[in-house]
DNA sequence: TTGTAGGCGTTATCAA
DNA sequence: TTGATAACGCCTACAA
C-alpha cells in the first residue's frame, strides 16, 4: 500500500516494482495500446500490488484544469436544493464531470470560504445560490477566472448567468388563488425580509392584492428570522395571538418548510385548516402533498433549474463566445386542500 | 485577472508584477511576518492586481495531503442524511476541514466513481454510507491509504470503524408499541430487502412479534423497490388491494419517506388513520411531526451519528495508535397520532 | 529581510 | 515499444 514510509506510491514507485521506466507507466495509465501486453499487465499487476492511486493533485497540476464542478448550496436540508442539486447532477454528469456539494447553510462566511477554496482547486465551474447575490464576492470568482452561475437567484446587474423562477409571479399567483377564494385579510410569512426571494414574492402579492383593490393594511407582514420548520411553527403562535377580528383568515409563506411548520402549530392549537385558516407555501417539494392538510403551493422546475443552470456554465467554461444570460423559470400554483374547503 | 494568456497568474508572475523574488511572494502567502510591511503591501496589491489564486492543487502536491473531508451520501434528497451531513460538518469545522459532499444515489457505480475520485484527490478521510457495506471496495479503499468510516450502516467483519443506530432494536420498539396497542396483523413495508438496515428493522420487528406469541404469517412483509415516498404509496395501493379480512390494521415503515407516501396514499383513498391503519415510520425526521396524521417514528441521534463519525475518522488519519471501533447509538420510539387513537 | 534551488507526481515530447 | 527529461505551481531549506 505504502512504499517509502508513509508516501503513497507513485508511478516511480510502480516503474521499479515493474522493472520499466517511469514514461511506461504514464503510458500504461493514459495510452495503454502503446504498450505491448505483457509489460502491460506486469506494469497492472505492480499497481495492483503496491495499491497505486494516481494523485489527482499532480495530474492537475500538470493538465492546468481540474474535471469537477460545485454547487454551493444555501441550504442542504431544504429538499428544494437537494432536487435542484439532482438536476445539475445529471447535466455534470452527461458532461462525464464530478460534483461536488457544498453547503453555506445561509452564512456568508462559509459560502466565502466555500468559493475560496473552490477556486483554488480549479474547478470547471461553479453553481451557487448566494445569501447575497448582489455580493462582490461573486465577481470576484469571476474575474479570477472560475465560471460562476447563480441559481434560483438573479442579480440587479444581469452581470451574471442566472437560473430562476419568476418569483413575483409566483407571488401574485398565490395571492390571486387567495384573492378568488375571498379572502380579504391575507398574511405574508416569510424572513429575514430582505432576501430577494421573500422580497420578490412579497412585492408579487402586493401587486396581487392591490390589482384586486384591496386595502394595503390588510395584506400583513409577519417577517420571520429563517425559512425553516421552527419559524412557521412560532410564526402560528404569533398569528394565534392576534385577537380573533384582526386575524387574517389565510396566509401565504415565502417556502413550503415555513409552511408546514406552520399548519403544524395551527392543527395543534386546535385551528382548522382551510376553514379558519388558508395555508399557501412556496416550492411544492414532496413533502408538501403528503402535508397534515395537503398543502396549495407554488412549484418550481427544480430539477430543470439545476440543469439549465450547470448547462450555462459549462458553456461559460468552453464557449469563447459565451453569453451571459438569465433564465426565467414560470412557477405554477398547485391547488390542494389546505386551500379549499368544501 | 490573467497573464500569460488564458493562464492564471502564479506566484512567479506575482513576484514579476511586484519586483520582487517568488519566495518572497511565497513567504506572504504563509510566513506574512518574516516580510516587511512595505514589501508585503506591494505584494499583496500585485495579487489582487492580478487576481491571484493560490493553486491548491501545487500546494497538496508539495504538501502531500489535503485539509479536506469527504462524505459519500446515499440518497441526498432524504433529511436522514442531511441531518446527518449536518453533524459532519460541525466536527470538520470544528477541526477546520472543509467538508464536501457526495451523492451515490444508492448506485454502486456512482458510489465507486466518487471513492475513486475523492482518493486521487488525496482527501484525509472518507465517510460513507455505503450501498453495499460488505463490498469489498471498501476495502480497497482503506488499503490504498485513505482513512474510511462507515455511516448508519455496519461491516459485518468489523473490520472498520462504523457509527449505527441498533436497527433491530429500532424494529423491536416499533413493533412492541403496535403489539402493545392490540394490533394482531402488521404489515412491514421496506425494501430493496437486501439492504442491511431494511434487514436489520425487519429482524427485530420479527423478534418482537414473536416474544409476543404472535403467529409468524402474521406479520406480512411488503417488499419496496426503494425507500422513497413514491414507493410508499405504492405499498399503500397494494394494502389497499386486499380483502379486508386479510388486511394488517398496523404498518410499520423501514423509513419516514415509506411511511409519509403511505399515509398520502391512505387518506388519498379514506382509510382513517390510525383508526383502520395505524403506522409507524424510522427516523423521525423533520416532516414527521407534520405530516397529515403526526407520525410515530423511531428517532435516530442523526447529527451525533455524523459527528460521532467525522471524529473517527479524523482519529484514524492522526493517531498512530487508532483502533477501529463500531458506535451503536440508541434509539427510541416517539409515539404521535399515527398510531394514538383516542 | 530577501533570493535561489530542488522536489512533490504526472504527463507529454522527443530520442533511442 | 520504451526511456529520459522538462514542465506544471508551490513550498521550504539554505544561502546571501
Amino acid at each position: 500500500m505504502v512504499t517509502r514510509e508513509g508516501r503513497a506510491a507513485s508511478v516511480k514507485d510502480v516503474a521499479a516494482a515493474a522493472g520499466v521506466s517511469l514514461g511506461t507507466v504514464s503510458n500504461v495509465l493514459n495510452r495503454p495500446d502503446r504498450v505491448s501486453a505483457s509489460t502491460r499487465t506486469r506494469v497492472q499487476e505492480a499497481m495492483a500490488e503496491l495499491g497505486f492511486v494516481r494523485n489527482e493533485s499532480a495530474r492537475q497540476l500538470r493538465a492546468g484544469t481540474s474535471r469537477t464542478l460545485a454547487y454551493v448550496m444555501l441550504d442542504a436540508s431544504n429538499p428544494f436544493f437537494t432536487d435542484v442539486a439532482q438536476g445539475i447532477e445529471s447535466a455534470a454528469e452527461a458532461a462525464d464531470l464530478s460534483l461536488v456539494l457544498c453547503n453555506s447553510g445561509n452564512g456568508a462566511p462559509r459560502e466565502e470560504a466555500h468559493l475560496a477554496l473552490l477556486q483554488q482547486q480549479r474547478v470547471q465551474g461553479v453553481l451557487v445560490t448566494p445569501v447575497n447575490p448582489e455580493s462582490p464576492v461573486l465577481e470576484e470568482v469571476r474575474r479570477r477566472g472560475t465560471p460562476l452561475v447563480i441559481v434560483d437567484r438573479t442579480r440587479d446587474d444581469r452581470s451574471f448567468c442566472s437560473v430562476a423562477v419568476d418569483d413575483r409571479l409566483g407571488g401574485r399567483l398565490a395571492v390571486e388563488h387567495l384573492v378568488d377564494r375571498g379572502h380579504t385579510k391575507v398574511a405574508f410569512i416569510g424572513g429575514p425580509i430582505h432576501l430577494g426571494q421573500v422580497r420578490d414574492r412579497l412585492e408579487g402579492a402586493r401587486q396581487a392584492w392591490a390589482a384586486a383593490g384591496l386595502p394595503e393594511d390588510d395584506l400583513v407582514v409577519l417577517a420571520t428570522e429563517a425559512l425553516d420548520v421552527q419559524e412557521g411553527r412560532n410564526a402560528g403562535q404569533r398569528l394565534s395571538g392576534l385577537p380573533t377580528t384582526r386575524r387574517p383568515t389565510a396566509a401565504f409563506c415565502a417556502n413550503d418548510l415555513l409552511a408546514l411548520g406552520l399548519l403544524q402549530q395551527a392543527i395543534g392549537s386546535g385551528t382548522r385548516v382551510p376553514e379558519q385558516l388558508a395555508i399557501v407555501g412556496y416550492d411544492d417539494i414532496v413533502f408538501a402533498s403528503a402535508a397534515a392538510v395537503p398543502l396549495t403551493s407554488v412549484r418550481q422546475p427544480r430539477q430543470e433549474l439545476g440543469r439549465t443552470a450547470a448547462e450555462l456554465v459549462l458553456d461559460e467554461a468552453t464557449n469563447d463566445a459565451h453569453q451571459h444570460q438569465q433564465v426565467l423559470f414560470t412557477p405554477e400554483l398547485v391547488a390542494r386542500a389546505s386551500t379549499l374547503d368544501g
